[in-house]
DNA sequence: GTCTATATGGGGATAGAC
DNA sequence: GTCTATCCCCATATAGAC
Protein backbone atom coordinates (compact mmCIF):
# COMPACT_ATOMS: atom_id res chain seq x y z
CA UNK A 1 0.00 0.00 0.00
CA UNK A 2 3.17 2.54 -0.07
CA UNK A 3 1.40 4.22 3.33
CA UNK A 4 4.48 5.85 4.63
CA UNK A 5 7.36 5.62 2.19
CA UNK A 6 9.93 6.22 4.73
CA UNK A 7 9.19 2.66 6.49
CA UNK A 8 9.30 -0.75 5.64
CA UNK A 9 11.58 -0.76 2.58
CA UNK A 10 11.26 -4.38 4.01
CA UNK A 11 7.97 -5.39 2.26
CA UNK A 12 8.65 -3.97 -0.90
CA UNK A 13 9.51 -5.88 -3.70
CA UNK A 14 13.10 -5.71 -5.47
CA UNK A 15 11.98 -3.43 -8.13
CA UNK A 16 10.58 -0.19 -5.43
CA UNK A 17 13.50 -0.99 -2.97
CA UNK A 18 15.23 -0.05 -5.88
CA UNK A 19 13.24 3.30 -6.94
CA UNK A 20 12.76 4.19 -3.91
CA UNK A 21 17.09 4.35 -2.94
CA UNK A 22 17.80 5.58 -6.47
CA UNK A 23 15.23 8.56 -5.68
CA UNK A 24 16.87 9.73 -2.12
CA UNK A 25 20.52 8.52 -3.71
CA UNK A 26 20.49 10.43 -6.97
CA UNK A 27 18.68 13.18 -5.28
CA UNK A 28 21.76 13.81 -1.97
CA UNK A 29 24.52 12.75 -4.19
CA UNK A 30 23.79 13.59 -7.99
CA UNK A 31 23.37 10.85 -10.66
CA UNK A 32 26.89 10.92 -12.05
CA UNK A 33 28.31 10.68 -8.19
CA UNK A 34 25.53 7.73 -7.74
CA UNK A 35 27.08 4.31 -8.21
CA UNK A 36 24.92 1.81 -8.70
CA UNK A 37 26.88 -0.91 -5.93
CA UNK A 38 26.06 2.08 -3.56
CA UNK A 39 22.32 1.93 -4.55
CA UNK A 40 22.06 -1.93 -4.04
CA UNK A 41 23.74 -2.39 -1.38
CA UNK A 42 21.59 0.24 0.60
CA UNK A 43 18.48 -1.00 -0.61
CA UNK A 44 19.74 -4.66 0.32
CA UNK A 45 19.19 -5.84 -2.91
CA UNK A 46 21.23 -7.33 -5.90
CA UNK A 47 23.43 -5.83 -8.27
CA UNK A 48 22.56 -7.00 -11.39
CA UNK A 49 18.97 -6.24 -10.60
CA UNK A 50 19.26 -2.88 -11.57
CA UNK A 51 20.01 -4.07 -15.25
CA UNK A 52 17.24 -6.89 -15.48
CA UNK A 53 14.54 -4.54 -13.82
CA UNK A 54 15.56 -1.16 -15.89
CA UNK A 55 18.01 -2.25 -18.91
CA UNK A 56 20.47 0.55 -17.90
CA UNK A 57 21.16 3.14 -14.65
CA UNK A 58 19.89 6.16 -16.95
CA UNK A 59 16.79 3.78 -17.48
CA UNK A 60 16.46 3.48 -13.76
CA UNK A 61 16.91 6.97 -13.77
CA UNK A 62 14.00 7.90 -16.27
CA UNK A 63 11.60 5.53 -14.41
CA UNK A 64 12.80 7.31 -11.17
CA UNK A 65 11.47 10.84 -12.78
CA UNK A 66 8.51 9.61 -14.18
CA UNK A 67 7.29 8.50 -11.11
CA UNK A 68 7.92 11.75 -10.13
CA UNK A 69 7.11 13.68 -12.66
CA UNK A 70 3.34 12.28 -14.12
CA UNK A 71 1.56 12.94 -10.97
CA UNK A 72 2.76 16.28 -10.43
CA UNK A 73 1.58 17.21 -14.17
CA UNK A 74 -1.35 15.61 -14.20
CA UNK A 75 -1.56 17.96 -10.55
CA UNK A 76 -1.42 21.06 -12.01
CA UNK A 77 -3.84 19.98 -14.96
CA UNK A 78 -6.21 19.61 -12.29
CA UNK A 79 -5.83 22.73 -10.28
CA UNK A 80 -5.54 24.73 -13.01
CA UNK A 81 -9.53 23.48 -14.74
CA UNK A 82 -10.37 23.78 -11.32
CA UNK A 83 -9.41 27.57 -11.07
CA UNK A 84 -10.76 28.23 -14.64
CA UNK A 85 -13.98 26.63 -13.28
CA UNK A 86 -14.18 28.95 -9.94
CA UNK A 87 -13.76 32.20 -12.40
CA UNK A 88 -16.65 34.42 -13.57
CA UNK A 89 -15.41 33.98 -16.93
CA UNK A 90 -13.31 31.30 -17.42
CA UNK A 91 -10.13 33.86 -17.45
CA UNK A 92 -7.78 32.33 -14.50
CA UNK A 93 -5.87 35.01 -12.39
CA UNK A 94 -1.87 35.08 -12.91
CA UNK A 95 -1.33 34.64 -9.50
CA UNK A 96 -4.41 31.01 -9.74
CA UNK A 97 -1.96 30.18 -12.79
CA UNK A 98 1.37 30.00 -10.94
CA UNK A 99 -0.18 28.66 -7.87
CA UNK A 100 -1.30 25.61 -10.32
CA UNK A 101 1.80 25.66 -11.63
CA UNK A 102 3.80 25.83 -8.60
CA UNK A 103 2.53 24.16 -5.50
CA UNK A 104 2.45 20.84 -7.10
CA UNK A 105 5.95 21.33 -7.70
CA UNK A 106 6.67 22.08 -4.34
CA UNK A 107 4.76 19.06 -3.41
CA UNK A 108 6.12 16.32 -5.42
CA UNK A 109 7.46 15.05 -2.86
CA UNK A 110 4.27 15.18 -0.41
CA UNK A 111 3.09 12.70 0.62
CA UNK A 112 6.38 10.76 0.64
CA UNK A 113 7.83 13.04 3.62
CA UNK A 114 10.79 14.80 0.47
CA UNK A 115 10.60 17.55 2.73
CA UNK A 116 14.12 18.60 2.27
CA UNK A 117 13.21 18.88 -1.79
CA UNK A 118 15.85 16.45 -2.76
CA UNK A 119 14.10 15.60 -5.43
CA UNK A 120 13.82 18.62 -6.77
CA UNK A 121 17.63 19.71 -6.46
CA UNK A 122 17.90 16.48 -8.68
CA UNK A 123 15.56 17.44 -11.54
CA UNK A 124 17.15 20.88 -11.60
CA UNK A 125 20.85 19.19 -11.21
CA UNK A 126 20.09 16.69 -14.23
CA UNK A 127 19.10 19.23 -16.05
CA UNK A 128 22.73 20.91 -16.51
CA UNK A 129 23.64 17.32 -15.98
CA UNK A 130 22.53 16.13 -19.13
CA UNK A 131 20.85 18.69 -21.91
CA UNK A 132 19.96 15.99 -24.29
CA UNK A 133 18.45 13.56 -21.92
CA UNK A 134 15.89 16.39 -20.28
CA UNK A 135 15.34 17.67 -23.92
CA UNK A 136 14.05 14.29 -24.19
CA UNK A 137 11.90 14.12 -21.03
CA UNK A 138 10.76 17.50 -21.98
CA UNK A 139 9.10 16.20 -24.82
CA UNK A 140 7.24 13.73 -23.38
CA UNK A 141 6.44 15.02 -19.94
CA UNK A 142 6.10 18.86 -20.27
CA UNK A 143 5.38 19.98 -23.82
CA UNK A 144 1.84 19.31 -23.08
CA UNK A 145 1.48 21.23 -19.59
CA UNK A 146 3.78 24.06 -20.84
CA UNK A 147 1.82 24.70 -23.57
CA UNK A 148 -1.63 24.55 -21.52
CA UNK A 149 -0.09 27.42 -19.21
CA UNK A 150 1.08 29.39 -21.76
CA UNK A 151 -2.58 29.69 -23.33
CA UNK A 152 -3.65 30.64 -20.15
CA UNK A 153 -1.41 33.14 -19.55
CA UNK A 154 -2.17 34.50 -22.90
CA UNK A 155 -6.07 34.85 -21.73
CA UNK A 156 -5.15 36.63 -18.46
CA UNK A 157 -2.22 39.18 -20.14
CA UNK A 158 -3.99 39.26 -23.64
CA UNK A 159 -1.18 42.30 -23.95
CA UNK A 160 1.75 40.22 -23.82
CA UNK A 161 3.26 39.50 -27.19
CA UNK A 162 4.26 35.56 -27.73
CA UNK A 163 7.93 36.53 -27.35
CA UNK A 164 7.50 38.31 -24.17
CA UNK A 165 5.11 35.26 -22.38
CA UNK A 166 7.98 32.80 -23.24
CA UNK A 167 10.79 34.93 -21.88
CA UNK A 168 8.71 35.38 -19.04
CA UNK A 169 7.87 31.69 -18.96
CA UNK A 170 11.19 30.82 -19.25
CA UNK A 171 12.32 32.78 -16.79
CA UNK A 172 9.61 31.85 -14.30
CA UNK A 173 10.41 28.20 -14.86
CA UNK A 174 14.04 28.63 -14.48
CA UNK A 175 13.56 30.98 -11.07
CA UNK A 176 11.25 27.65 -9.93
CA UNK A 177 13.68 25.26 -10.70
CA UNK A 178 16.56 28.05 -9.42
CA UNK A 179 15.34 28.38 -6.32
CA UNK A 180 15.09 25.33 -5.32
CA UNK A 181 18.33 24.10 -6.26
CA UNK A 182 20.00 27.20 -4.46
CA UNK A 183 17.67 27.13 -1.65
CA UNK A 184 20.25 25.82 0.39
CA UNK A 185 22.48 29.34 0.03
CA UNK A 186 19.59 31.29 1.31
CA UNK A 187 20.20 29.62 4.89
CA UNK A 188 23.86 31.50 5.23
CA UNK A 189 23.39 34.25 2.61
CA UNK A 190 20.21 36.53 4.39
CA UNK A 191 22.14 36.29 8.21
CA UNK A 192 18.60 34.65 9.15
CA UNK A 193 16.11 36.89 7.56
CA UNK A 194 14.71 34.27 5.20
CA UNK A 195 13.89 30.28 6.56
CA UNK A 196 14.39 28.52 3.26
CA UNK A 197 12.26 25.82 4.76
CA UNK A 198 9.08 27.68 5.17
CA UNK A 199 7.83 26.11 1.65
CA UNK A 200 4.46 28.07 2.45
CA UNK A 201 6.64 31.26 2.21
CA UNK A 202 8.96 30.30 -0.67
CA UNK A 203 5.62 29.50 -2.88
CA UNK A 204 3.88 32.74 -1.86
CA UNK A 205 6.81 35.23 -2.49
CA UNK A 206 7.69 32.88 -5.66
CA UNK A 207 4.20 33.69 -7.05
CA UNK A 208 4.39 37.28 -6.30
CA UNK A 209 7.90 38.11 -8.01
CA UNK A 210 6.83 36.18 -10.85
CA UNK A 211 3.58 38.03 -11.42
CA UNK A 212 4.86 41.07 -10.91
CA UNK A 213 7.88 40.06 -13.55
CA UNK A 214 4.62 39.36 -16.21
CA UNK A 215 2.85 42.45 -15.10
CA UNK A 216 5.96 44.73 -16.02
CA UNK A 217 6.10 46.47 -19.57
CA UNK A 218 7.59 43.58 -21.76
CA UNK A 219 9.35 46.67 -23.71
CA UNK A 220 12.16 46.82 -22.09
CA UNK A 221 14.24 48.12 -25.13
CA UNK A 222 12.33 51.64 -25.88
CA UNK A 223 11.31 52.03 -22.08
CA UNK A 224 14.86 51.97 -20.15
CA UNK A 225 17.80 53.40 -21.93
CA UNK A 226 20.94 51.20 -20.81
CA UNK A 227 23.76 52.42 -19.64
CA UNK A 228 26.11 50.90 -22.22
CA UNK A 229 28.71 50.62 -19.69
CA UNK A 230 31.35 48.10 -20.96
CA UNK A 231 32.81 45.82 -18.54
CA UNK B 1 50.02 37.66 -23.42
CA UNK B 2 47.13 35.49 -23.78
CA UNK B 3 45.53 37.62 -26.61
CA UNK B 4 43.21 34.79 -27.80
CA UNK B 5 42.63 31.80 -25.40
CA UNK B 6 41.13 29.31 -27.53
CA UNK B 7 44.00 29.22 -30.04
CA UNK B 8 47.98 28.19 -29.77
CA UNK B 9 47.86 26.21 -26.47
CA UNK B 10 50.83 24.73 -27.60
CA UNK B 11 52.32 28.53 -26.08
CA UNK B 12 51.19 27.83 -23.03
CA UNK B 13 53.19 26.33 -20.32
CA UNK B 14 51.30 23.07 -18.74
CA UNK B 15 49.75 24.65 -15.87
CA UNK B 16 47.83 27.41 -18.04
CA UNK B 17 47.04 24.49 -20.61
CA UNK B 18 45.44 22.39 -17.49
CA UNK B 19 43.59 25.46 -16.74
CA UNK B 20 42.04 26.13 -19.83
CA UNK B 21 41.14 22.53 -20.45
CA UNK B 22 39.85 21.68 -17.13
CA UNK B 23 37.22 24.76 -17.46
CA UNK B 24 35.99 23.95 -21.20
CA UNK B 25 35.39 20.49 -19.82
CA UNK B 26 34.35 20.82 -16.62
CA UNK B 27 31.69 23.58 -18.03
CA UNK B 28 30.77 20.84 -21.00
CA UNK B 29 30.56 17.45 -18.87
CA UNK B 30 30.57 18.85 -15.45
CA UNK B 31 32.67 17.98 -12.58
CA UNK B 32 31.50 14.32 -11.70
CA UNK B 33 31.85 13.42 -15.60
CA UNK B 34 35.20 15.11 -16.25
CA UNK B 35 38.17 12.71 -15.72
CA UNK B 36 41.84 13.99 -14.98
CA UNK B 37 42.89 11.67 -17.62
CA UNK B 38 40.32 13.33 -20.25
CA UNK B 39 41.78 17.02 -19.25
CA UNK B 40 45.56 15.82 -19.65
CA UNK B 41 45.10 14.04 -22.87
CA UNK B 42 43.28 16.78 -24.25
CA UNK B 43 45.73 19.34 -22.95
CA UNK B 44 48.71 17.27 -24.10
CA UNK B 45 50.25 17.12 -20.81
CA UNK B 46 51.21 14.68 -18.45
CA UNK B 47 48.28 13.21 -16.50
CA UNK B 48 50.67 13.43 -12.77
CA UNK B 49 50.99 17.36 -13.81
CA UNK B 50 47.56 17.95 -12.03
CA UNK B 51 48.54 16.90 -9.19
CA UNK B 52 51.88 18.50 -9.52
CA UNK B 53 50.41 21.97 -9.75
CA UNK B 54 47.01 21.76 -8.27
CA UNK B 55 47.17 18.66 -5.47
CA UNK B 56 44.04 17.32 -6.69
CA UNK B 57 40.99 17.92 -8.88
CA UNK B 58 38.96 19.65 -6.06
CA UNK B 59 42.31 22.01 -5.56
CA UNK B 60 42.17 22.37 -9.78
CA UNK B 61 38.54 23.05 -9.42
CA UNK B 62 38.64 25.81 -6.91
CA UNK B 63 41.25 27.19 -9.13
CA UNK B 64 39.54 27.66 -12.23
CA UNK B 65 36.45 28.79 -10.57
CA UNK B 66 38.36 31.73 -8.62
CA UNK B 67 40.00 32.66 -12.19
CA UNK B 68 37.06 33.71 -13.09
CA UNK B 69 34.95 35.13 -10.19
CA UNK B 70 37.39 37.57 -9.43
CA UNK B 71 37.80 39.25 -11.90
CA UNK B 72 33.61 39.27 -12.74
CA UNK B 73 33.13 40.93 -8.84
CA UNK B 74 35.56 43.70 -9.36
CA UNK B 75 33.80 44.38 -12.47
CA UNK B 76 30.66 44.35 -10.74
CA UNK B 77 32.16 46.63 -8.05
CA UNK B 78 33.60 48.82 -10.50
CA UNK B 79 30.52 49.40 -12.28
CA UNK B 80 28.33 50.05 -9.35
CA UNK B 81 30.54 52.74 -8.09
CA UNK B 82 30.50 53.79 -11.61
CA UNK B 83 26.47 54.21 -11.66
CA UNK B 84 26.83 55.99 -8.11
CA UNK B 85 29.13 58.65 -9.14
CA UNK B 86 26.94 59.26 -12.20
CA UNK B 87 23.87 59.37 -9.83
CA UNK B 88 22.33 62.75 -8.59
CA UNK B 89 22.41 62.16 -5.41
CA UNK B 90 24.51 59.24 -4.76
CA UNK B 91 21.21 56.61 -4.80
CA UNK B 92 21.53 53.97 -8.04
CA UNK B 93 18.09 53.18 -9.61
CA UNK B 94 17.02 49.70 -9.18
CA UNK B 95 18.28 49.00 -13.04
CA UNK B 96 21.79 50.16 -12.96
CA UNK B 97 22.10 48.46 -10.01
CA UNK B 98 21.11 45.10 -11.70
CA UNK B 99 22.89 45.97 -14.74
CA UNK B 100 26.23 46.12 -13.14
CA UNK B 101 25.77 42.92 -11.15
CA UNK B 102 24.42 40.63 -14.05
CA UNK B 103 26.68 42.24 -17.12
CA UNK B 104 29.91 40.92 -15.68
CA UNK B 105 28.10 37.49 -14.82
CA UNK B 106 27.34 37.02 -18.37
CA UNK B 107 30.19 38.24 -20.15
CA UNK B 108 32.04 35.87 -17.59
CA UNK B 109 33.84 34.51 -20.48
CA UNK B 110 35.00 37.56 -22.73
CA UNK B 111 36.93 38.27 -24.29
CA UNK B 112 37.97 34.87 -23.83
CA UNK B 113 35.20 33.60 -26.70
CA UNK B 114 32.83 31.88 -24.02
CA UNK B 115 29.86 33.06 -26.07
CA UNK B 116 28.07 29.80 -25.53
CA UNK B 117 27.78 30.30 -21.46
CA UNK B 118 29.70 27.07 -20.36
CA UNK B 119 31.64 28.66 -17.65
CA UNK B 120 28.31 29.98 -16.65
CA UNK B 121 26.70 26.84 -16.79
CA UNK B 122 29.16 25.10 -14.58
CA UNK B 123 28.89 27.46 -12.29
CA UNK B 124 25.48 26.61 -11.50
CA UNK B 125 25.88 23.12 -11.89
CA UNK B 126 28.97 22.99 -9.39
CA UNK B 127 26.72 25.06 -6.53
CA UNK B 128 24.28 21.72 -7.30
CA UNK B 129 26.64 19.21 -7.20
CA UNK B 130 28.20 20.31 -4.02
CA UNK B 131 26.71 22.66 -1.89
CA UNK B 132 29.74 22.61 1.07
CA UNK B 133 31.74 23.25 -1.79
CA UNK B 134 29.99 26.66 -2.82
CA UNK B 135 29.39 27.57 0.77
CA UNK B 136 32.73 27.72 1.06
CA UNK B 137 33.17 29.31 -2.01
CA UNK B 138 30.72 32.01 -1.63
CA UNK B 139 32.04 32.74 1.93
CA UNK B 140 35.33 33.44 0.22
CA UNK B 141 34.36 35.16 -2.73
CA UNK B 142 30.41 36.41 -2.82
CA UNK B 143 29.78 37.87 0.91
CA UNK B 144 31.26 40.28 0.11
CA UNK B 145 30.13 41.46 -3.24
CA UNK B 146 26.69 40.63 -1.85
CA UNK B 147 26.63 43.03 1.02
CA UNK B 148 27.55 45.92 -1.38
CA UNK B 149 24.68 45.24 -3.51
CA UNK B 150 22.37 44.41 -0.87
CA UNK B 151 23.28 47.63 0.81
CA UNK B 152 22.57 49.37 -2.64
CA UNK B 153 19.27 47.73 -3.35
CA UNK B 154 18.45 48.61 0.04
CA UNK B 155 18.84 52.77 -0.71
CA UNK B 156 17.21 52.53 -4.12
CA UNK B 157 13.87 50.80 -2.20
CA UNK B 158 14.16 52.13 0.95
CA UNK B 159 10.70 50.95 1.82
CA UNK B 160 11.41 46.98 1.91
CA UNK B 161 11.85 44.92 4.53
CA UNK B 162 15.07 43.09 5.20
CA UNK B 163 13.60 39.96 4.76
CA UNK B 164 11.88 40.87 2.04
CA UNK B 165 14.91 42.30 -0.10
CA UNK B 166 16.73 39.03 0.81
CA UNK B 167 14.37 36.88 -0.66
CA UNK B 168 14.35 39.36 -3.75
CA UNK B 169 17.56 38.87 -3.74
CA UNK B 170 17.66 35.31 -3.45
CA UNK B 171 15.68 34.97 -6.49
CA UNK B 172 17.13 37.28 -8.43
CA UNK B 173 20.39 35.22 -7.93
CA UNK B 174 18.69 32.06 -8.94
CA UNK B 175 16.98 33.44 -11.64
CA UNK B 176 20.01 34.58 -13.38
CA UNK B 177 22.05 31.25 -12.87
CA UNK B 178 18.90 29.65 -13.50
CA UNK B 179 18.18 31.28 -17.07
CA UNK B 180 22.11 30.44 -17.81
CA UNK B 181 21.98 26.82 -16.76
CA UNK B 182 18.49 26.32 -18.73
CA UNK B 183 19.50 28.43 -21.55
CA UNK B 184 19.67 25.75 -24.24
CA UNK B 185 16.14 24.83 -23.03
CA UNK B 186 14.53 28.06 -24.17
CA UNK B 187 15.38 26.88 -27.93
CA UNK B 188 12.84 24.04 -27.61
CA UNK B 189 10.71 25.39 -25.86
CA UNK B 190 9.87 28.70 -27.27
CA UNK B 191 8.96 27.30 -30.40
CA UNK B 192 11.60 29.69 -32.37
CA UNK B 193 9.72 32.47 -30.53
CA UNK B 194 12.90 33.40 -28.66
CA UNK B 195 16.67 33.42 -29.42
CA UNK B 196 18.54 32.39 -26.31
CA UNK B 197 21.67 33.34 -27.48
CA UNK B 198 20.90 37.05 -27.71
CA UNK B 199 22.49 37.73 -24.27
CA UNK B 200 21.62 41.49 -24.55
CA UNK B 201 18.22 40.80 -25.26
CA UNK B 202 18.57 37.99 -22.27
CA UNK B 203 19.86 40.65 -20.00
CA UNK B 204 17.37 43.34 -20.99
CA UNK B 205 15.07 40.89 -20.08
CA UNK B 206 16.04 39.68 -17.31
CA UNK B 207 16.70 43.26 -15.91
CA UNK B 208 13.14 44.15 -16.58
CA UNK B 209 12.21 41.29 -14.78
CA UNK B 210 14.11 41.40 -12.04
CA UNK B 211 13.61 45.12 -11.32
CA UNK B 212 9.43 44.40 -11.70
CA UNK B 213 9.58 41.74 -8.43
CA UNK B 214 11.57 44.35 -6.20
CA UNK B 215 8.93 46.85 -6.90
CA UNK B 216 5.86 44.47 -6.12
CA UNK B 217 4.25 45.32 -2.55
CA UNK B 218 6.42 42.71 -0.39
CA UNK B 219 3.60 41.83 1.42
CA UNK B 220 2.18 38.86 -0.29
CA UNK B 221 0.15 37.38 2.74
CA UNK B 222 -1.85 40.37 3.43
CA UNK B 223 -2.24 41.84 -0.15
CA UNK B 224 -3.66 38.30 -1.82
CA UNK B 225 -5.53 35.73 -0.72
CA UNK B 226 -4.46 31.94 -1.50
CA UNK B 227 -6.75 30.12 -3.33
CA UNK B 228 -5.45 27.02 -0.30
CA UNK B 229 -6.30 24.19 -3.17
CA UNK B 230 -5.30 20.91 -2.20
CA UNK B 231 -3.00 19.12 -4.64
C1' DG C 1 58.93 20.30 -13.75
C1' DT C 2 57.89 16.52 -16.36
C1' DC C 3 57.84 11.89 -17.33
C1' DT C 4 56.65 6.46 -16.89
C1' DA C 5 54.81 3.09 -14.32
C1' DT C 6 51.93 1.49 -11.02
C1' DA C 7 49.18 1.22 -6.73
C1' DT C 8 44.57 0.93 -5.32
C1' DG C 9 39.95 1.26 -5.78
C1' DG C 10 35.86 1.95 -8.10
C1' DG C 11 32.59 1.95 -12.11
C1' DG C 12 28.63 -0.33 -15.39
C1' DA C 13 27.31 -4.27 -17.45
C1' DT C 14 26.63 -9.29 -18.28
C1' DA C 15 26.94 -14.59 -18.48
C1' DG C 16 25.13 -18.32 -16.64
C1' DA C 17 23.75 -21.18 -12.51
C1' DC C 18 19.76 -21.71 -9.65
C1' DG D 1 13.64 -13.11 -10.58
C1' DT D 2 17.59 -13.46 -8.12
C1' DC D 3 22.12 -14.81 -7.30
C1' DT D 4 27.58 -15.22 -7.86
C1' DA D 5 31.39 -14.30 -10.33
C1' DT D 6 33.65 -11.85 -13.53
C1' DC D 7 34.80 -8.89 -17.70
C1' DC D 8 36.70 -4.81 -18.94
C1' DC D 9 36.94 -0.28 -18.34
C1' DC D 10 38.14 3.92 -15.89
C1' DA D 11 39.15 6.70 -11.87
C1' DT D 12 42.52 9.47 -8.58
C1' DA D 13 46.74 9.59 -6.70
C1' DT D 14 51.65 8.80 -5.98
C1' DA D 15 56.58 6.92 -6.25
C1' DG D 16 60.60 7.52 -8.29
C1' DA D 17 63.56 8.07 -12.59
C1' DC D 18 65.15 11.79 -15.51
Amino acid sequence: MNIDRNSAIVNMNTREKILETAERLFAERGFEATSLRHITTEAGVNLAAVNYHFGSKEGLLREVLKNRIVPMNESRQILLEKSRFQSQDGVVSLERIYEAFLRPFFNIGAPGGDSNGLFLRMLGRISSEKPGFMKGLYQEHFKEIQELFVAAIGEAQPELSREEIHWKFHFALSLMLGSMIQRQRLKFSSNGYCDPDDIEGLIQHLIEFICAGFRSAGQPKSNFKFAGIQP
